[in-house]
DNA sequence: ATGGTGGCCCGGCCA
């Protein structure tokens, strides 16, 4: 099974690369980041032209997540049981071909002063909670998304210019160090041990073209799946051409026992 | 250069 997750920045915006991307690279499931989109605005007969599913949390100008497959898709559940917890749509999670997959938008925290830092911590939290409450580390879990954290040095261009800033700081990396410690393993680094491979880059400052990126959109998996991967890639030709997202896709291929 | 680019949707916020 192939399993992608790609912030888009907009599916308004990104549509046409979204269905492009989907015509060559053919995932089983596509978890969606940053629709921007009410559930109304959001195409579900885009993806049904391309043969799959979908369903969508979103309230219009932030954020907003959806899940899209052509594998299944049942037991949709949408947030994370109350708005203060959720913190805007960020969450939705589906059955897919066998996997409990979640499809996640992290709050990005703003700076280390700001409310928003303990808030981003706290939603952390509540994600590992809520696996607790809704499935198992012993079953086929997927947690895909962008956590808006680089779990360690090799995953920024410059952990010395980054030094103070979100993204970095030893309390986020604890947080989604103590979410993996739920069972969850991060399948990109169970399959390459690189440095400078990253999933985002700011659109200002051609800092694409620099090496200037960071790897912040994730897919954790349980270790029944990890134990099967045969192939991963961050697809960074998406990140080119005309009207990018500054996300690109990350995708793995795994067999689900 | 106290900015920068791009998305929301039209003045300013958010990433």
């Amino acid at each position: 099974m192939r399993i992608a997750t790609w912030n888009v920045n907009s599916l308004t915006a990104r549509l046409a690369r979204v269905e492009e991307w989907i015509r060559y690279a053919e995932p089983d499931v596509l978890c969606l980041q940053e629709t921007k989109q009410a559930d109304a605005a959001f195409p579900h007969g885009a993806f049904a032209a391309l043969g799959y599913e979908s369903a969508h949390h979103g309230d219009g100008r932030w954020n907003g997540v959806a899940i899209v497959s052509r594998v299944g898709l049942a037991g949709v559940s949408a947030g994370m049981g109350s708005d203060d917890d959720d913190q805007g749509t960020r969450l939705i999670a589906a059955d897919c071909g066998g996997v409990r997959v979640l499809s996640v938008y992290v709050p990005n925290g703003r700076s280390l002063d700001s409310e928003h830092y303990p808030a981003k911590l706290a939603w952390l939290a509540r994600l590992k909670a809520l696996l607790g409450e809704t499935t198992s580390p012993d079953r086929p879990v997927a947690v895909c998304g962008d956590f808006n954290v680089a779990p360690d040095d090799r995953d920024v261009w410059d952990p010395a210019e980054l030094e103070g800033m979100t993204h970095v700081s030893p309390p986020e990396r604890e947080a989604l160090a103590d979410l993996q410690s739920w069972g969850l393993v991060d399948s990109f680094r169970r399959l390459y041990d690189d440095d400078g491979l990253f999933s985002w880059w700011d659109y200002r400052g051609g800092s694409f073209h620099r090496h200037r990126g960071m790897r912040i959109d994730l897919i954790l998996v349980t270790e029944v799946l990890a134990d099967h991967l045969t192939y991963g890639l961050i697809d960074r030709q998406a990140r080119k051409g005309e009207k990018p997202s500054d996300h690109t896709p990350v995708f793995i291929d795994t067999d689900v026992p």
